[in-house]
RNA sequence: UGUCCGAUGGUGUAAUGGUAGCACUGCAGAUUUUGGUUCUGCCUGUCAAGGUUCGAAUCCUUGUCGGACAACCA
């Protein structure tokens, strides 16, 4: 049955490939992928996309995955970011094959490779300064011309390469070029930098070398090294294809083959997503850091609360194709919702606290009332929350003078208050501001829920804390960065100005159920009519700080806008 | 005035010459002690024009629109 469900599932283009290649038994009918992150800068959604691909396709095909640092640029990389990546991955859930692989664990084997290159007259030293070279490339529509260093002998060119590597020469001083094609219309084979000088440590060659591979010339051949067959990486590299085979052709002569399969990489909504753009808001204070909550950065959004499976559904929700796209966040906090509706414990919390006196409820009393834990999971069990004579609600479910759909609070209307009893307003109290500062209720004691004595009809259940027992937080409500649909799509302006000046808003006075008192930062609950929260990585016993990861969906509020 | 890639509802994504489906969004309703969840129903689509074919989203031609490419970045 299960063989039947998958064969009816459709397959996105790159399934349809491997699916091919498995039949044709191609690389031995292998599947072997790899995630390439370079390690100079933090893992975003998009990367999610691409890790949940790559290791999607080696897990369904029975293949394997490799995490290989592109680290071929010794002054943009840091230790730092191969930590933060790798925990990324492992959080997100996936395990890559063996120990992780670094590029630069290539750099002898493409050396010499470069050597035979050089032997096979297929690549040259060259003399010029990056200016004149980038001039001698052409444009789009016009031909480049060919460098004058472009006939040298090999064995100049042999004696030049190796003082390269010795460090005979400053930075900038030469290049490493391959001899392919500078008429092509693809400037990406006009005669390509291979290799450049570069006087800078390695995070792990250290003082090894004083020349350092480009990335088209070391990603085909270390993908070749690791064995991948199916080497997914996204548009903007349908261009170096070619170049990727050349070097291939030039180099190998095994029928086994890695393939570059190009797909669209992920936008989203009211998001940025470059890597500079997100350095942007961080170097400018926008946000706090790499994990504030409001970035698309996995270590943003874990700290927001998603939870790895969630991105992981919204992964396949996407789907993977060749054209652009812009995914609406709506997904995104769809998936999220979807999957905490069914893990996260409902608890009460009020963010914004107004005090509500029984009048009729005896003073001192206090009854324990039992609530569930959550609905979808009966096993979750329930527990028992404090009632008494002095509560708060939420100010919003309370208003002097309701619309007719208002269903909650207000005076002489009813409302039930959660797992307890239906109560009605009889007054209510203003404070200097002409804030509502008090409400007075009666309760019913024979409307409690669970008895069945009387079970009046209330259009509105609110949510409550008892006041004594509460507990104080903070919780931040986090909003989109950024108010326009497209914030980096516009030719005259700045992504910047887009800003939304309320991404984030702090609640000081919340007040929270008792159990809440103790609780570990990630931990994540669903505020009863209000949304998911997790706790802040800055919260600490007795200072709650808690994150909105996503509200509940809200009619009402849809209603009224 | 180059080369390459792409174009299916509002947003994504299927249909691989044979009934245009699914998800999100939106709208309407049912259930509900969360205005949540769940359930039901509905709206909306093949870029255009020709051609091939009994039959075209799919193949061909032309056009239109969008994207990528001119780091010693990846």
């Amino acid at each position: 049955m299960e063989a039947s469900e998958k064969e009816k599932k459709s397959l996105n283009f790159i399934e349809t490939i491997i699916e091919e290649d498995i039949k044709n038994h191609k690389n031995d009918a292998r599947v072997h992928t790899r995630f390439p992150p370079e390690p100079n800068g933090y893992l975003h959604i998009g990367h999610a996309k691409s890790i949940c691909l790559n290791f999607g396709m080696a897990e369904k095909y029975n293949g394997k995955c490799n995490l290989r640092f592109d680290d071929t640029n010794p002054t943009k990389e840091e230790m730092e970011y191969v930590d933060s990546i790798k925990a990324d991955v492992q959080w997100l859930g996936f395990e890559w094959n063996g120990q992780e692989l670094f590029a630069s664990d290539y750099f002898d084997q493409l050396y010499d490779w470069a050597v035979m290159l050089i032997k096979k007259g297929k690549a040259y030293v060259d003399d010029q300064p990056q200016e004149l070279i980038s001039q001698q490339r052409g444009t789009p529509t016009r031909p480049g011309i060919e460098s004058p260093f472009r006939s040298r002998s090999i064995d100049e060119n042999l004696a030049l390469f190796e003082a390269m590597k010795r460090g005979d020469f400053p930075n900038g001083a030469k290049v490493l070029r391959a001899k392919v094609d500078m008429a092509s219309p693809n400037m990406h084979m006009r005669d390509p930098v291979m290799y450049r000088i570069l006087n800078a440590p390695h995070h792990r060659t250290g003082d090894t070398w004083k020349i350092y591979p480009m990335y088209d010339y070391a990603h085909g051949q270390s993908d070749y090294l690791e064995g991948i067959t199916h080497s997914l990486c996204t548009l903007e590299f349908e261009v170096h294809r070619p170049l990727y085979d050349w070097f291939l052709d030039e180099l190998i002569d095994t029928e086994y083959r890695p393939r570059q399969i190009e797909f669209a990489r992920l936008n989203l909504s009211y998001t940025v997503m470059s890597k500079r753009k997100l350095l942007e808001l961080v170097k400018n204070g926008v946000v706090n850091g790499w994990d504030d909550p409001r970035m698309p950065t996995i270590a943003g959004l874990r700290r927001r609360g998603y939870t790895a499976a969630s991105i992981r559904t919204f992964a396949d929700r996407i789907g993977v194709a060749k054209r652009d796209n812009t995914i609406d966040v709506g997904l995104l906090e769809f998936s999220v919702r979807e999957d905490l509706n069914n893990i996260a414990p409902r608890v009460m919390a009020v963010l914004d606290p107004v005090k509500l006196i029984i009048s009729n409820y005896p003073e001192g009393q206090t009854e324990q009332i039992e609530l569930i834990n959550n609905p979808e999971q009966p096993e979750a069990g329930s527990r028992n929350i404090p009632f008494s004579r002095e509560l708060y609600i939420e100010r919003d479910d309370f208003m002097i003078d309701p619309p007719k759909k208002f269903f909650r609070l207000a005076p002489d209307k009813e409302v039930r208050l959660k797992g307890a009893y239906v109560v009605r307003c009889e007054s209510y109290e203003l404070d200097d501001a002409g804030e509502v500062k008090t409400i007075y209720c009666s309760y019913d004691a024979e409307t409690r829920s669970g008895t069945g004595t009387k079970n009046p009809k209330v259009k509105g259940t609110l949510h409550w804390v008892e006041a004594n027992t509460a507990v104080d937080a903070e919780v931040r409500l986090y909003d989109r960065l950024f108010n326009d649909e497209d914030p980096a799509g516009h030719k005259e302006k700045d992504a910047m100005e887009f800003l939304n000046p309320d991404s984030l808003q702090i609640k000081t006075y919340c007040k929270l159920e008792r159990m809440l008192a103790d609780v570990q930062p990630e931990d994540k609950f669903q505020f009863q009519r209000i949304g998911y929260f997790c706790v802040d990585k800055d919260s600490k016993a007795g200072q709650l700080v808690f994150n909105r990861t996503v509200s509940l969906r809200d009619t009402w509020a849809k209603m009224n806008q």
